[in-house]
Formats: structure tokens, sequence, C-alpha cells
DNA sequence: GCCAACGTTGGC
DNA sequence: GCCAACGTTGGC
């Protein structure tokens, strides 16, 4: 069982949109090496940090599930890319910003805290999501 | 909206 | 295969 992290604009797709929609496909990667996660390391039931990118704060909004492993994505006519399906599993009690993943030594190393780092699929240690998930679900 | 960081493209 | 130019991502 892999964790992940997955970023999504939330003025195209946020948290609120998939808990909405239950399932949602996740389309339009065009980065060889998230495709590459998607398309060989994904596996149904791994668990993803759903992460709010270019958002006023970044950070992280809740978790989804891997329902569906990687297969061709239709939104596009180019052949070679490749979608996941997901499903809703919670949306954060507390939102996980991205200035709280810096400051959090236990997240030291983790790749969104570290600058520059594009990619929009990622894996994630255990101990990171668990620690990012513990942060979301305390109680404001 | 700015711009740094990064990925991709394409001329040579 | 190098690398400059260009396009995109994403924090701020």
């Amino acid at each position: 069982m892999k964790y992940w992290l997955m970023k999504s604009e939330p003025a195209t797709y946020s948290i609120d949109d998939l808990e909405r929609d239950g399932v949602t496909s996740w389309e339009g990667v065009r980065n060889y090496q998230a495709r590459n996660f998607m398309r060989d390391q994904m596996r149904k039931s791994d668990l993803v940090l759903f992460y709010h990118s270019n958002a006023d704060p970044s950070g992280v909004a809740g978790v989804c599930r891997v329902v569906r492993e990687g297969y061709p994505d239709s939104t596009i006519k180019e052949a070679g890319w490749v979608m996941v399906d997901v499903e809703f599993v919670e949306k954060f009690k507390r939102f996980v910003a991205l200035e709280e993943l810096k400051a959090d030594k236990k997240l030291q190393g983790m790749l969104v805290t570290k600058r520059g780092t594009r990619l929009s699929v990622q894996p994630v240690d255990k101990m990171h999501f668990r620690e990012v998930t513990r942060l979301g679900r305390i109680q404001r």
C-alpha cells in the first residue's frame, strides 16, 4: 500500500467538488514523471493527500483513495497519457497549509515542501502521510 | 500579476 | 548531445 499527494487547483477542481461527485477521474496529467507514477506504481486502495495548489493558501485539503488504476486519458487525442479514478474519503476538519507542512519537523524531506518541486503526482512516506492526516483531524 | 524553477522543444 | 528559447507550474 502506497501513499501519494496529488495537486489540483481548487478553482478548477477542489476537495468540495470531489465530496460532491464522490468519484472522479484524475485527468490532465501531462508530465512524464507524474504519469509514470500513476501508470506504474499507483494501485487500487492507495491513499492520496488532496493538495490545493495555486490557492490562498495552498495546502492539503483532505484525502481520497484510488479506485481505478491507470488507464488511457480519453480527454486527449495523443496516446500515452493516463489517468486514475479516485473516490472521496475525507475533507479535513482543519486545512493544513503549506506553511504548516514546512514548519513541521516530522515532515522534513517531504517533496511538496521543497522549493521548486512541481511534480503534480508525488509519493509520500507513510509516516508523512500519517502526520499530515493527524494535523488535518485536529479539532479547531 | 510577478517571476523563479523546472521541463520540453528544436536548431545546430 | 548541447543548450538557448520557450512554455508551464505554482508560491508569493
